[in-house]
DNA sequence: GCATTAATGTCAATATATTGACGCAATTGG
DNA sequence: CCAATTGCGTCAATATATTGACATTAATGC
């Protein structure tokens, strides 16, 4: 049985990030619609849940918060202008800094947070998480960093041989 | 500690989600990366996956192809164009249904599925996984089908209260 | 102080993803 | 057999997401 280990892990990778990539969708498909009244979506959620943390409380730029939530700040800043828009964030020039501008929450927005938002995300949570024990969130959790970890790995390195940081031995 | 029970559950349960949302959006990226060289995205290979199978050997629907990816048609609708314009996949009207056109992989689509995307895939598979075992992957794949199920019970409950379908007691 | 380098936000192009609405074909019910 | 419903593919609108390119500002080096 010298190849079916092999085989035996491809094909386990293989339904793992096919399950991987369902999942997303279906929480980015279901979970908007569970805050679809505030007018809000996954991607604003993760946003309001990063600028509500006493951490943020000044405010964080585009692209602190690009790096925070691992997306491009290029997608945030739409996301951010349809938040503005919609009276949720509001930004204001960085007095040390003349390029930055720090984007913060209104008091709409953490009105609508912390009495509309929260609840539902919560009631959705117990739905989208049924069965699963706090050891086992705290596994798929566990596991979720991990493969975090492999792939930022992955992007980092790629990004170094691109500036052309010959990082040394990469493979044999 | 009444009350620490459920906060830590809360807490668990956003973090884990937050996680979630970082791994999907790290895999498109890195993933499509891994395949760029065939002008392939993430979204492609999940296509051509699906299509290699020996179940889809006369091709598949469109409609077919969404219910089994868990995307919407409109959306695999585009995905497929790209992929016919790019050689990869080809359409044929169904014999039996004339609304369907049924969608299968070219020979070229094969050629560069097997011998150029899937040694890359595998390799990615491996660097994405470093540290899993055959167990964790076992387990982290339960966690994602388990929370896809609820997502799925999620999606199929507002769909069926939005036809009106009053569907009763539904589970205990 | 000025040139290089890096960081910030923006514009543009492209690919995914959703929902809603529509026309056409197949299925179902009377 | 015809009406209603359902299913399939498409068009349109919108929100995410990426990359590449650019001007402006900041930090660093000589």
């Amino acid at each position: 049985m010298n190849e079916s280990g092999n085989e035996t892990r491809l094909a386990l990778a293989n339904r793992l990030f096919f399950r991987l990539y369902q999942c997303a969708n279906m929480l980015h498909k279901t979970g908007t619609r569970a805050v679809e009244e505030e007018g809000l979506t996954t991607q604003q959620w993760a946003v309001l849940g990063a600028l509500s943390r006493p951490a943020a409380e000044r405010g964080m730029g585009v692209g602190e918060l690009a790096r925070y939530l691992m997306v491009s700040r290029q997608n945030l800043s739409g996301v951010v202008s349809r938040m503005e828009a919609a009276g949720y964030l509001g930004s204001a020039p960085d007095g040390s800094d003349r390029r930055a501008r720090l984007v913060r929450m209104t008091d709409t927005g953490r009105r609508v947070w912390a009495e509309q938002a929260q609840p539902k995300i919560a009631a959705y949570y117990e739905q989208a998480l049924e069965g699963f024990s706090v050891n086992d969130m705290a596994h798929a959790l566990h596991y979720l960093l991990k493969m975090l970890d492999n792939m930022q790995r992955i992007d980092t390195q790629r990004t170094a041989v691109d500036e052309g940081d010959g990082q040394g031995g990469h493979e044999g």
